[in-house]
RNA sequence: CGGGGCGUAGCGUAGGUGGCUAGCGCGCCUGCUUUGGGAGCAGGAGGUCCCCAGUUCAAAUCUGGGCGCCCCGACCA
């Protein structure tokens, strides 16, 4: 490519609405445009990453067995109405209708859609294992776009979705597709872990998610660096290192005004005490029906082990009205001491705690020195809390770290919760009809992009990994317009271009300086700079941009060169 | 959806207590000179000041309504 006939908008400021590196990058290197909230225009230079991406994810699905097929965009109401989600899912499924007044949704991901394919042309046992997977744009109504291409409106996503005979082949699917996925993202040369997870309203029995580490992300992981255990803190399990005070004398219970603190750093502030030291009452309705939950004051609830535990199918705090009928004050002094009519349920920790501050179920009040069988009762002490860095690792007792992350895949094991209601039934070899077990395997491309750059960057710009920058090479021909220096940048250009290198030569009428800095911003990993130095000397000047190193080479040397350049930076 | 902020040329912004032709930097166009770290000089183009209504002799500026965008939160008491 010649960037004079390209199109690379770059940018020396970044309009105002970009927040984090991977965001501004995108927009100041001219990957990206915004069209409204939630929807961008890709550039050339970014759909070459994209499609870059897109290639490794096919090579490594079609390596792994997988059939790559085309649905809609657009899908019809029915389908969504089988399996009970045309309801269930909120208003992030984008709904609308045709001229006749039919109504589809667009697809925010497509069981649906696939499992009534597998449904009609699966027949038999023989057909399987099958599955099918798609690179294409999913729709989302998201509640709130944020982060450029990271969580937006429309994006593209692989998913794939695996069909299987019976639960010990559905397993080795998903074993496969764990597999292609490590190999797809080492490739992609992102720094990533696979985690444990909650299965979310995809629904099924066990989920991992491959997390891009990195500062900015959306989601927390906790990792033991001791024995690798790694889960998304929404799902991960830890001990607390928590001793308490077990010992201390019971002191009086102590009613204590506390003039319009809710929080517990307002009502811990004004009474002089360390969040440890209060025990806070999350009060939620299950089913219908009102239960209390106790967490430390510097612990947080871990809803889906309370929603577990209770075995209920819904599980929704309660709304100001609730908690004023139910514990007779307005919300933020809710306390367990003469809290009537529903079961209470404390942490652990709690267990350990003596003599802690609480609310005491009316306005502006808390108790002092509150403790537990003296004060109040609790129906069962369990693990409620979301586990925290510094907490003991349940598999190997070591010190637990926090991390950030971008879900960059998330897979799934369903099961057949969509080919039970879908009726997606096969013809075993026991001549009985049986349910297809099935699997779901998401990657979303953009953000494999905006992870790329989260974790490579600096003041300069981008620094791509080699697999997934949109040129291996860039030869930055300085003043162009002399002769020389033409015929010797032109030449490298046609000969790297023929044997298979991708490259951009700098063509353009501007400084050395306006160039340099372009050449960084858009992070290439290998420049090759032609200059004076070039027609003086016949010297080749090649800079790498991931470390800064810098060397000349003659003419006769220099493709081998980058070439093994080129090649080592690629993991396979 | 709740809270906060912003909306002036392609991008970044000044002006805001009403008053001359809406200013600056970057970018863009033309010419000349330059060419190893975002070149210099000269000339030039480009604006429904987000939209609508109101107040006024007069609105980018004041008032009301709407729209868009960004951030935080979304029942964690």
């Amino acid at each position: 490519m010649r960037w004079s006939s390209a199109l690379i908008p770059t940018l020396k400021e970044v309009p105002a609405e970009a927040e984090i590196a991977s965001h501004k990058l995108m927009i100041k290197a001219g990957l990206i445009r915004k069209v409204a909230s939630g929807l961008y225009n890709f550039l050339p230079l970014g759909f070459k990453i994209y499609y870059k991406i897109e290639n490794i994810i096919r090579e490594e699905m079609d390596k792994a067995g997988a059939l790559e097929i085309l649905m809609p965009i657009m899908t019809p109401a029915e389908l969504w109405h089988e399996t009970g989600r045309w309801n269930l899912y909120g208003k992030e499924l984008m709904r609308l209708k045709d001229r006749a007044d039919r109504e589809f949704a667009l697809g925010p991901t497509h069981e649906e859609v696939v499992t009534d394919l597998a449904r009609t042309e699966i027949k038999s046992y023989r057909d399987m294992p099958k599955n099918f997977y798609q690179i294409r744009n999913k729709f989302r109504d998201e509640i709130r776009p944020r982060f450029g291409v990271m969580r937006s409106r429309e994006f593209v996503m692989k998913d794939a979705y695996s069909f299987d005979r019976n639960e010990p082949c559905a397993e080795e699917s998903y074993k496969k597709m764990f597999e292609a996925y490590i190999k797809i993202f080492s490739r992609c040369g992102l720094n990533f872990r696979a985690v444990e997870a909650d299965s979310g309203n995809i629904g099924g029995s066990f989920s991992h998610e491959f997390m891009a580490l990195a500062a900015s992300g959306e989601d927390t992981l906790i990792n033991c660096p001791a024995c690798g255990y790694a889960a998304d803190r929404e799902k991960a399990e830890g001990a607390s290192p928590f001793c308490g005070n077990e010992k201390e004398v019971l002191k009086p219970l102590e009613k204590v005004s506390t003039p319009g603190q809710h929080t517990v750093e307002q009502v811990t502030g004004f009474l002089n005490k360390k969040a440890s030291e209060l025990v806070k009452t999350l009060l939620y309705m299950a089913d219908g029906k009102p239960v209390a939950a106790l967490v430390k004051g510097d612990d947080e609830l871990h809803e889906i082990k309370l929603h577990r535990f209770l075995g209920v199918t819904e599980l929704v705090m309660m709304t100001a009205q609730q908690v004023e009928e139910f514990s007779k004050a307005p919300v933020g002094f809710a306390g367990p001491v003469g809290l009537t009519g529903m079961k209470i349920f404390a942490d652990n920790a709690v267990s350990k705690l003596r003599n802690f501050v609480t609310g005491a179920n009316e306005k502006d009040m808390h108790y002092a020195n509150a403790n537990f069988d003296r004060d109040f009762k609790i129906n069962k002490f369990l693990d409620l809390r979301v586990p925290k860095e510094g907490d003991l690792c349940v598999k190997c007792g070591s010190a637990l770290v926090s991390l950030k992350g971008i879900v960059v895949g998330h897979t799934y094991k369903l099961g057949t919760k969509y080919s039970k209601s879908m009726k997606a039934e096969f013809l075993d070899e026991d001549g009985k009809r049986k349910l297809m077990v099935m699997g779901c395997y998401g990657i979303g491309l953009a953000r494999v992009i905006a992870a790329a750059i989260e974790q490579g960057n600096d003041a300069s710009g981008i620094i791509w990994p080699m697999a997934i920058s949109p040129y291996q090479v860039i030869i930055t021909a300085l003043n162009y317009k002399d002769e020389k220096i033409k015929l010797f940048a032109d030449s490298i250009y046609e000969e790297f271009k023929a044997k298979g290198v991708e490259v951009i030569i700098d063509d353009r009428d501007m400084s050395a300086g306006f160039k340099f800095k372009d050449a960084e911003l858009i992070g290439i990993p290998v420049r090759i700079t032609v200059g004076n130095k070039t027609v003086n000397e016949g010297l080749f000047e090649i800079k790498l941009r991931k470390t800064g190193e810098e060397f000349a080479v003659k003419r006769e040397e220099l493709f081998s060169k980058v070439k093994e350049i080129v090649q080592r930076e690629l993991v396979k």
